[in-house]
DNA sequence: CTGCGTGCAAATGGTTTGCACTACG
DNA sequence: CGTAGTGCAAACCATTTGCACGCAG
């Protein structure tokens, strides 16, 4: 459990408001291992405060987003999915189910930072690269 | 315009039966050189042939997308997008419009492949690399 | 105080689906 | 011929939004 402290800290650090609503969202957050659907955080959070309302989860999740909190992840699927991790870092897609994990490797960083410093990308600048490893877990989650 | 016959050749290759409607799809994906969201693909096609159902439209790129004839794309926005291209590539993707572009580069698919040849991921197995470039478009689209 | 944040519930809109019909192989 | 594909419209469901109220700064 994280120091509801120092969520107070981002939060304002990110020119936000401190609500109630804002630090159970991003505790629920940074308790979820994987990365959750706004589905997932609403459940979460329903059972310890049933009285936040599922329109304010959504809109805050998107405030964190624009805020730079926290991101958005782009699946082939149709929902929505979030990332607390601020680090740099890539992620692995199952395709045979929607498992999602981080995926942190600073010499690929470097690797990729040092290749497009060298090769750039006529008429485009960059501002982030993601790498999407699509594979299979040959381990199910314990 | 594509040779409707070497459309047929490859739906067969897919082992897809062959119905006008997924001619007329396929043939609407190979003519929009962007990527096209379901909607562009139904609009794009219903002046033609105003008698094609938006639900079969849905069903065949679904169709599509299984057979591996083309690919899924998401973006932050909640709209799915769909690429006709089966080389393997990678996407420029605008981060101040919906503007996504393709990007080949074989050496850089080279230089992952090899990078991954050599440094496995514990755990895992991968089918497909994919980088996502998110930046800005010096020039904007002609 | 003042305006941003919230709860609630209704609206939205992209996508899916059930059913009866059609036509591909 | 039999079964997979289609048209149509209704259903779905994740997400958004309008409005009145509440609370953070």
């Amino acid at each position: 459990m994280t120091d509801p402290v120092s969520i107070r800290e981002r939060l304002i650090d990110c020119g936000l408001k401190i609500t109630p609503q804002r630090i159970i969202v991003y505790q629920a957050l940074l308790e979820s291992d994987d990365h959750p659907t706004a589905e997932n955080v609403i459940r979460k959070i329903k059972s310890t405060h049933p009285n936040i309302s599922v329109g304010t989860v959504y809109r805050i999740l998107e405030t964190f987003v624009k805020s730079k909190l926290i991101s958005k992840l782009k699946t082939e699927k149709d929902v929505m999915r979030f990332d607390v991790r601020t680090e740099e870092h890539h992620h692995l897609f199952c395709c045979e189910s929607d498992r999602i994990e981080d995926y942190h490797d600073e010499n690929l960083n470097r690797m990729l930072e040092e290749y497009f410093r060298r090769k750039r990308i006529q008429g485009f600048r960059i501002n982030d690269i993601k790498v999407n490893i699509v594979g299979q877990f040959k381990v199910k989650k314990s």
